[in-house]
Parts: structure tokens; sequence; C-alpha cells
DNA sequence: TGAATGATCACG
DNA sequence: GTGATCATTCAT
């Protein structure tokens, strides 16, 4: 489908969110991202996520409890957890469960499909392939920063969409950049390894 | 392989 | 208040 024929319609229900994070994780390959930004707007297919487990995953930011940083992750599914990585690179969370439990899924890659022109404006790359290929790099792209946190994905300005394909295959693999937990199966991306 | 770069958090 | 750590990226 060209991204003229894609009207972004089909908002993932709040349901979609209250499932196991392990599933969330799993099920947002394949969804769309919808930003609104200065305008414009951007759409991507998400490639790759990884999952955190709240308070039972030490590898996650919430797994002491709520913080200043973390507060968002405990706002209920559907929230957007947005935070500053090595002091320089915005990472972007869908946060999954009921209010209060903490848990997100960490959108890692995906591929374009409307705005391509801003995004590689936004990386300062002419190489489609280090466009969105990790979390700094797809918040980059699509402009995403702190005032994106503790938004909804179901409003105008960034929304889940539900893109109606199917992806034939998922891969799992333990997560990336992390120093706990480095065994468990979290990391989820299209397609083979 | 390591520098960049700054917020965060546990600890005392 | 302090220092180790960090869900990363890029150039060397």
């Amino acid at each position: 489908m060209k991204p003229s024929e894609h009207n972004f319609q089909k908002v993932l229900p709040s349901q979609f969110y209250l499932r196991d994070t392990l599933t969330v994780a799993r099920s947002l390959i394949g969804k769309g991202l919808v930003v609104r930004s200065r305008g414009e707007l951007l759409a991507v297919e998400i490639t790759e996520t990884e999952a955190y487990l709240g308070q039972r995953d030490p590898a996650s930011h919430s797994y002491h409890g709520p913080t200043a940083r973390n507060r968002s992750m405990f706002e209920g599914g559907g929230t957007c957890y947005v935070y500053l990585s090595y002091g320089m690179h915005y990472c972007m969370n869908v946060v999954t469960g009921p209010v209060g439990v903490g848990e997100a899924v960490l959108i890692r890659a995906a591929r374009p499909i409307l705005g391509e022109p801003t995004f590689f404006k936004n990386r300062k790359t002419r190489d489609p392939r280090l466009l969105m290929n990790g979390p700094g790099k797809l918040a980059q792209a699509l402009g995403i920063n702190l005032s994106f946190d503790g938004e909804t994905f179901s409003s105008d300005r960034i929304r889940l969409v539900n893109l109606g394909r199917s992806t034939k295959t998922i891969t799992a693999t333990p997560r990336i950049g992390i120093s706990q937990a480095r065994e468990l199966p979290y990391r989820f991306l299209a397609g083979e390894v």
C-alpha cells in the first residue's frame, strides 16, 4: 500500500496494552507509529521491540519502584514513556498493564512509511540502513523528545495504529545494552535473525 | 574499542 | 553530596 493510501485511523484499543507485556512486545511488531511533528504527519512500521517487566525485572527502569524519571511507566497501558539515554539520546516506550504496575515495551527500530525526507533530515545521514535501526536513532528521526513523556498513544500528536499487515516471522533474542538479566529472550524482531 | 555527555539513583 | 552507572551512537 502506498503511503498516500494509508489513513492511520485504526488506533489500537486500550485493551491492546492490558495484556501480558511480552505479548504486547511481540504484538507491536508490524504496528504503525504515527507522529504529528510541526504539522507534518510522520509514520513508521515497528520492526523491533524489547519488553521490560517492571518490579520483577532487574533491567527495568521501574525495578526499584516509582521515581521522578519513570513516573509515566506507572500511569497505565497506552502511556508513552520517554527518557534521555546516555545524556544524549531519547528512547521511547509503550507502557503496558494496569496503572501502578510499571511495565513497558521499548521501541527499538522501525521502517519508514511516511515522511522519509524529514527522517533523513533529522538524522543527518544518507544511508537508509542507519535511519531508524536503534532506539535513539528512531526517536531522533521522528523528533521524539521529553515533551512526549506521559502522552497517550491514542492522541492526535502520537498514536499507535493497526496497519492491517501481518508479520510472518517474529524472532525472540536477548535484550541489547543491558547488564542485568541478559539471558532472557525479551527482544522481538520482524523476520529471521 | 572507546569517547561523548548528563541525568539518575543508591548510598552514606 | 557523590560517584558509578547507563534500555546509545558514532568515529577511530
